[in-house]
DNA sequence: AATATGAATGAACAGTCATTCATTTGTCGG
DNA sequence: CCGACAAATGAATGACTGTTCATTCATATT
């Protein structure tokens, strides 16, 4: 079997494109198959179901969004460090993968309860983890925001938005658009930023 | 016809909260003539199509979020003010009408395209009322942002994804949520909240 | 060379979809 | 009391849904 991986990972990203696109209930198997150059039928040799695929695919979008959060976290010490490397993983990587993270937003209503709970915790661990760096900050008297749990949504929804507009061949790189809306963060939360 | 008016409000009424709630192609004329009370054929005699149905539901939406900016934004003077009744009308309006907003962000893919043009452009045009409000507060020198045009669609983002946590019988009321954007609003531009 | 295995096929399944329509119902004006 | 008419019904239509399965094919193992 010389391209039983390699198959799988087609239908992955063709699904993930067809979703994004369409949405999950405007998407059959048969368009599925059809994007990868198959039939229908095929395409059971690899995922139970269709709501087996999309429940992989929620779960995979979310454990490498944590495991590249980490990464980019990792040994970033002081609390406005900390916020910036939030800010910055997250917007490069919406940025990089817009088609998984539209999905796993707007489908997530499709995803039969047992799955969508397990994506939905994952999704708050995400939260939890920049709510504690606000909430440092004010602690310190570094930051000045209202709540930090408002703020904590108000900033992810606000960076995941990138998503909706952002076109590689558009006016800006991936990069200016990462510091635009770091700048806009760090001033949400009362900071200034750094003109070099 | 006692209630020819009655129940093609009640049809709005249900549909603008079976699609919010599960998406547009999840709801079937069925579910959504069972939960008006009636059978699926008389949904006919009000709407076209399903189709007709949801395109007057977004262009419905779209029009009367345009009216209550108007309406909010009679007799505001000063680019400040401006800025702050965008935001009051914004975020106040997204959290007296969820299901609307929430129905209008998510189905946009779902509607064919000749309604979704109109629809873009009544969103374009709110869209531009913000980034001119934002051009005027660089040109006077009253705000620090990076890009107008982005910080736009980034605040727009930011302020409707109120919709997607906030319930009623939570820890905040509406009025707080509207305070808590307004002033993360305000310092995302380089402004600071007065503190009375 | 014989066999086992993973993968693809294409037809078939039962069910649901939006939509149509002849018919019945209910209510109003004359 | 009756005819008129909008509204609701319930059955029927054909197309499409996710899923199953016997079969075929090509490759890998023994």
């Amino acid at each position: 079997m010389p391209e039983s991986k390699d198959t799988k990972a087609k239908i992955r990203r063709a699904a993930i494109r067809l979703f994004a696109a369409r949405g999950y209930n405007a998407v059959s198997m048969r368009d599925l198959a059809e994007a990868v150059g198959m039939r229908q039928g095929g395409l059971y040799n690899h995922f139970e179901g269709k709501q087996a695929l999309l429940s992989d695919l929620m779960e995979t979008h979310m454990v490498g969004l944590l495991e590249a959060l980490d990464t980019a976290m990792a040994d970033i010490n002081g609390t406005r460090a900390r916020l910036e490397a939030f800010v910055r993983h997250h917007v490069a990587h919406h940025l990089n993968y817009p088609d998984d993270v539209f999905l796993a937003y707007m489908d997530i209503c499709s995803l039969d309860s047992g799955s969508r709970a397990g994506v939905v915790a994952l999704r708050n661990r995400y939260e939890h983890m920049l709510r504690k760096i606000l909430e440092d900050g004010c602690t310190e008297g570094l930051f000045r925001i209202g709540d930090a749990a408002v703020h904590a949504r108000l900033l992810l929804a606000m960076m995941t938005g990138v998503t909706v507009w952002y076109r590689d061949n558009g006016r800006l790189t991936r990069a200016e658009v990462v510091e635009l809306y770091l700048g806009a963060a760090l001033q949400s939360v009362g900071l200034v930023a750094e003109t070099p």
